[in-house]
DNA sequence: AGGGCTTATTGAACGTTAGTCAATAGAGGG
DNA sequence: CCCTCTATTGACTAACGTTCAATAAGCCCT
């Protein structure tokens, strides 16, 4: 019985030719890896249907050593979104030009061929990511917070500036990013199923004017009130 | 040994005064007690916060139970979301007026009032379920296409309803439902931090008026292009 | 009343997966 | 060549979703 036992928890005798060495990494290289990983895995499937084990096979190294690096599955989580999230702001940064509207559809622009360029991954995060975590709802909205910084930094010449922080005017801003978020989520996928969808062009107008009217249609219903 | 295994596999002699008796019920009734239940659950916690445990001892019942009305999790959840959804559905049901505007802001008046009652739900259902599951999805995006469809035949009596199928303005429709629920979920949760908030009133004219100017929007670059 | 039948219900078991921790080995410096 | 530092391992635990053969509550029939 004890003899049996000692054998059955031996090791198996893995053939040294196959077992591949260590590879010892810098701490930032490992992370990056990670993330990048991360932003695949992430990009393709549901949180849920990612496993940890599936991370770190494919990194080649051992579970322990991801949590060496992230706490938990959520703050690894996180930390892929915050780097999405990251580039997608990085690579949307219009010309600071004198035109509101110009410097409006060339971000708006950006942010589409961003979009399509990156259709799948773009897709699950916005189906799937927030959920998971106020951590995640967090970054999210701050991201949502920068784009809505930047339009009113664009409009900060005009007149009625002061106006822009009123509540009422914050929440069209808040739900045209909800628009813009549905409406390129929309065409993505009416691409993707091959169905007949509109052209950039078309959708980053329809942006553009809905804002326009939308933020004056607010400003319209304040000054009516006063 | 053989004898300490059985008596280690024994049950605890568990006293009878305690244990309370089966109750039986009807297929229904327990079906949507557990759905209640589900309602209560998911919209206080997220899907992964919620444990099948939890919901089963919260029923009084066994784990086994709760698989033998639903084949997995997800599936319980789906029912209970799909649940939530008709609800929404049933309890904005405007009456047809001539008026395409006045049911149109009926219509929304409802949605609104639905939202601000059961707040916590709906912000929990925009944050985090989603995601789930495809099979969620797709009742989360049926339930946004028949709003859509209210909308259009509110429409229907108007010259260019013709025009209301194409896709740039099918994409502009979806991407206001968009609007409006980000709209929505910014009012009740600045309600909920006690911040300054916009009345029922102004949200609701704001969300109307969205929605005229999007379509006009697209129409307009319709028939620009024309 | 009671026996038999249907089926709602149980509870223990299993597999998977997130998360933990003491032990190990690669690399650079003295 | 050894020593130290730390990136890395791998086996372990706990929790959770899921399965299934056994059980008992209600109901009908006699």
């Amino acid at each position: 019985m004890a003899i049996v036992a000692k054998i059955s928890r031996r090791k198996p005798p893995r053939r040294v030719s196959v077992r591949e060495p260590r590879v010892r990494l810098d701490v930032e290289e490992r992370r990056g890896q990670l993330i990048e990983l991360g932003l695949q895995h992430f990009g393709e499937r549901a949180y849920d249907d990612v496993s940890i084990d599936a991370i770190a096979e494919a990194a080649g190294i051992s579970k322990g050593l991801l949590y060496h690096y992230f706490p938990t599955k959520r703050a690894y989580y996180a930390a892929t979104v915050k780097e999405g999230a990251a580039r997608l702001v990085a690579s949307t940064v219009a010309g600071e030009t004198a035109d509101p509207l110009a410097s409006l559809e060339a971000g708006l622009d950006a942010y589409l061929t961003y979009v399509k360029a990156h259709a799948r991954a773009y897709a699950t995060l916005m189906r799937s990511g927030v959920g998971v975590d106020p951590e995640i709802a967090r970054i999210v909205d701050e991201t949502r917070a920068t784009f809505v910084d930047r339009l009113i930094a664009g409009f900060a010449g005009s007149e009625r500036s002061v106006l822009l922080d009123a509540p009422i005017v914050r929440l069209a801003l808040r739900g045209w990013v909800g628009f813009a978020e549905a409406a390129s989520l929309g065409w993505v996928e009416a691409i993707a199923a091959g169905a007949e969808a509109p052209s950039q062009d078309e959708v980053r107008t329809l942006l553009g004017g809905a804002m326009m009217e939308i933020v004056r249609s607010a400003l319209r219903g304040l000054a009516a009130r006063a």
